[in-house]
DNA sequence: TGAATCATGTAACTGGTTACATGATTGT
DNA sequence: ACAATCATGTAACCAGTTACATGATTCA
């Protein structure tokens, strides 16, 4: 149960469940993918709940807006929910299932495929962080101030995703080149068996 | 989809449903948690499909082990998946969600607190793997030779297990030091303002 | 007029967790 | 006798995805 407390915490904020799908897709999206249909049920079951509640709006384009705010039992749940401590544990990642059974393939070329594609997927969203990091840096408008506990808070999880991605770069390196060490060995031991 | 792909993988040797929990907590459940409820629908949802063969064997200890085999077209399954390349996207991680809105408290020994949390369970978790890695290296029995391809692929998943523990240590180093900075930024502020 | 964006929602389905039921064998 | 481990399974629930329905406004 993370979704309603993250929404609770973007609720700091009043806005619309259109408005939670564009904040996600802007920040948490790296670490929190929502859909649409998940917000909106999310929204009408912690309204009935009693931790938010919503207001209809003239929208000045499309249909009217509902536009939730947190209540004063809304935000008790956000602040226990930090209180908890880290939460761990739920971390699943399927390419990492992948290279477990990568040996299936008695090919040492196919992993090698494999994880160039990883390492290029990882150069992607390095670039993507690191831009963001700068804009930020610079003091680029819709990037909420350094100075303020917020705007620190945020930018503490684009930095473990620098770190992150630092890391899993430097694996796919290492491990590049520990294929080819083996790819380099196991040509010696065929050159061998043929010399017999 | 992926539990029912790594239980295909596991199942390239045969066995019951409660020796795939044991493969789990060994060494997936680092990056793939399973429950054995959850392991034993996905063995009947499969077998139904085809992908896999029971048979019920004596247990020399318990009741009776259904045992479950990969049928080709399993196999077949198994090899599809890993050849769509890495698949990335579903990855979630509460507690970057948690420091994402952790100032809320506006109170940085709040935070403090929370990345030593954090820190001292990336050091765990780091120290599991280092003993791992260690007893590997040293040709501890009942780790895949690193020589097999086998062994090879499920060592990789342990070094990046490595990098990526590594990293959130440093992000945590990082982050608790800026805190610091914070604090003491603040402090001055504090006397500023008496002294004015 | 038709695509893009704004806006909310439902339904069917998939994947996973928690709790519970059942029962054999082994060792204390 | 009873706890631990071996062993399989069901039921209720929770969380998330995909696909679909509906409809307003804006702009080319």
């Amino acid at each position: 149960m993370s979704l309603n407390h993250i929404i609770l915490g973007l609720l700091r904020t009043p806005q619309s469940g259109y408005d939670l799908k564009a904040a996600f897709d802007r920040s948490l999206n790296y670490f929190w993918p929502a859909e649409l249909s998940q917000i909106y049920r999310v929204l009408q079951k912690m309204e009935d709940d009693k931790l938010l509640t919503s207001e209809k709006q003239p929208s000045p384009q499309g249909p009217a807006r509902r536009v939730y705010s947190l209540t004063d039992p809304g935000r008790d749940e956000l602040r226990s929910w930090l209180d908890q401590g880290p939460i761990f544990g739920d971390e699943r990642f399927t390419y990492l299932a992948q290279v477990f059974f990568l040996g299936e393939h008695d090919d040492l070329n196919k992993t090698q495929n494999f994880v160039t594609q990883m390492r290029e997927t990882f150069i992607e969203r390095l670039a993507i962080y690191d831009t963001i990091e700068q804009a930020w840096q610079s003091g680029h408008e819709h990037y909420p101030d350094l100075e303020t506990s917020e705007g620190f808070h945020m930018h503490l999880t684009l930095r473990m995703g620098l770190h992150r991605m630092n890391a899993a770069v430097q694996w796919c390196d290492e491990t590049l080149s520990r294929i080819e060490q083996r790819i380099k060995d196991q040509s010696i031991k065929e050159t061998d068996r043929s010399n017999r």
